[in-house]
DNA sequence: GGTTAGCATTATGTTATACATAATAGTACT
DNA sequence: AGTACTATTATGTATAACATAATGCTAACC
């Protein structure tokens, strides 16, 4: 049975809150009047709950109806409020249960309503710079978490890996299975999501004629390359490595 | 005076998009049965127009209650959908003007609403460690972009700056004057959009008992040795020089 | 006795209507 | 021409009603 609320304590508390804002907007100063509409309190209202560990992770908030009553306001109003914190990934609402506080996941929320198509080309070029800077960058990390498991994983991946490929298909999942696997072995669980919310992003600026330059295939240091770097070398020596490895990425970046 | 659209044509593609949607969810195969609400169809159906470049920046949207007349739905749903559109970036309202397409600012909209207080302690670590690869990883960027004036700008923030200082809010200001100059050399707005809004989460980690060992006061390569490499060095200087300045930082991660 | 079919309940999803509010546009007045 | 007032219009808010789907209860059935 999943315990619910106190809904009284939680009342008083929203009350009090929300008189408290409204308060803040009676202010006699000219600094900043308020525009706020009354979804924008409810929604800082119930924020504030979350913030304050009133309402922790699981918990079930009141219903629609309740929340109404408590706070005094219609609701729409509430629905609308509720409609925002789904948004931003603070709870998750299900027919006849009402909501629950989830855990929020930063990137997942943007990442489910990221489409490349809306983005503008130059925040679609920084993008793909942004790629190349996590990827030299996690360096340290992947020295301080990698197990001889990451390697034989590693190893395994690139093995039927052609020296090179005309195949872009072929060749692009193989990119992708590399380096998203030096993603997971930081063990930065928040890289990793990034990474996967950029993914679509990469993909489509890689196609699309944005980049100067065409792809060259012309390798670098390789996948086999930075392995062996993982095995025996150091962070500095794979931050290198890493730079030569994307070395065609920054050549059709940099005119 | 800004043009409107041609209603009759904005309505004709929303729907018949959105039956082709509903279409769908009648199909025969039990793939994937659909339980997307009237909201979610509705929300789909004009990203779907923004997608195809129906509507361009600048382009005011119908009014609620003419998309509703013209989606066959009702106003409720009408501003569901259009308040999930504004969380996303992708539109602003204003009284009385209407709805008007706006470039969408990734980071910039979850910025607003990301509180450090609302994430677990896992996330905010690795958020945390997430500014040391950027930091590591953006010396090319930084090559690439800098200027003369870039480093008398440098050279001006830190000129000020002691060598060791005991005044903690004088030294976080320091800080972030100098990393956050950095970012902006790159040139990559983005890329400084995503620092700007991670800086809260730096800042409260750094503050709250979250690391292990508390923060050192021994200084490695300053501010001013990161300067001169950025006038004499190189990239790869430049990646072990910060890597090293960032040593109290990663003191503090690897335990 | 345990399983299942069916019904009642309940909370969200959706519609409809009415009014409040704020911003714009228009108009009359000076 | 410029200001003040009014009318208009579209969003913001409130209320009531019904639809829908998930839950839980009950009773019939094997």
């Amino acid at each position: 049975m999943i315990k619910r609320l106190n809904y009284t304590i939680l009342g008083y508390y929203s009350i009090t809150l929300l008189l408290y804002i409204i308060m803040k907007t009676e202010t006699h100063t000219f600094s900043q009047l308020d525009t706020s509409s009354l979804v924008d309190k409810v929604e800082a209202n119930l924020v504030q709950l979350l913030v304050d560990q009133k309402l922790k992770i699981g918990d079930v908030i009141p219903t629609e109806i309740e929340l109404s009553k408590n706070l005094g306001v219609s609701r729409t109003v509430t629905r609308e409020a509720l409609l925002r914190l789904r948004m931003r990934g603070l709870i998750e609402t299900k027919k006849k249960k009402g909501s629950v506080i989830t855990s929020p996941d930063i990137f997942g929320i943007i990442g489910k309503t990221m489409d490349p198509h809306l983005l503008d080309q130059e925040t679609l070029k920084e993008i793909f710079e942004l790629r190349l800077v996590l990827e030299i960058g996690m360096a340290d990390f992947l020295f301080q978490k990698i197990t001889a498991a990451h390697i034989r994983e590693l190893k395994a991946i690139v093995k039927n890996e052609p020296d090179t490929s005309e195949d872009y298909v072929f060749h692009i999942e193989h990119e992708i299975a590399f380096h998203g696997k030096l993603y997971e072995i930081t063990g930065n669980q928040t890289l990793k999501k990034f990474q996967k919310m950029l993914l679509p992003v990469f993909d489509y600026v890689h196609n699309s004629g944005l980049l100067k330059k065409p792809a060259t295939i012309k390798k670098f240091v390789s996948h086999k390359g930075l392995i062996d770097i993982l095995e025996n070398g150091s962070p500095e020596l794979f931050r290198n490595g890493m730079r030569n490895h994307l070395e065609n990425h920054f050549l059709r970046i940099f005119s």
